[in-house]
DNA sequence: ACGGTCGGTAAGTCTTAACTTACGGTAAGT
DNA sequence: ACTTACCGTAAGTTAAGACTTACCGACCGT
């Protein structure tokens, strides 16, 4: 049920943003402040939670701490709306199939 | 952008119990409330942010109103994270590149 | 050892949004 | 025409979470 968390993490803009950012490569907790309209703090925190929903690793370096995108929460948002996608379309067509019984 | 208010009205449980459920095929939103712990109005409002969000149609019959899952919002959603993916492959690549050039 | 940088955590504030009840409007049945 | 079922909207309440400042520990330079 970790797609959950990362369905929940990234409705927030700002969040949706840092991850965004972090597409590029890593990035440390202060430069990705650097480019938000937020404070540093708030930065922490949102890494925090993406941490916690499997989207970002980190590595810390001397005082500094990279971030970047982790493989395994993005493989499982992929593969929610994968099967999601295969379960609506058997239920669309099934729903077709039952309609076309009832008045056809 | 639409994936915007799609990942922002995923983000709720019952938003996403009221779409998981139209998987199944169409379901009038009588239907849909008796099975989930909140009123009716409350999915109703649920319904209206899906369908601002591009994820459910529907479809009037009589006084009920059946909705049914929207491939179009889906779809965007998959391929969002699908070209995420890619990007993110590529920064990860170019990192690994960067840092041998640095150190290697 | 000391100053400076970097970053996580705590406490408190404030906005957002999920929910409720109440209401109105439409369609079908008798 | 009256009743009943179905549903959307309005208004108000309340809980969640995004943000701030303040604080503290960890690492590097001189």
């Amino acid at each position: 049920m970790a797609y959950v968390d990362a369905l929940t993490a990234l409705a927030d803009p700002t969040r949706r943003t840092v991850f965004e950012t972090l597409r590029a490569g890593p990035r440390s907790v202060g430069d990705l402040a650097r480019g938000l309209p937020v404070s540093r703090p708030a930065v922490s925190q949102h890494l925090r939670v993406l941490k916690h929903a499997g989207l970002v690793r980190e590595r810390r370096v001397g005082t500094r701490n990279f971030y970047s995108v982790d493989g395994e929460g993005l493989a499982e948002l992929r593969d929610y709306f994968d099967r999601f996608w295969e379960e609506a379309l058997a239920g669309f067509k099934e729903a077709a199939e039952r309609e076309e019984g009832e008045d056809g």
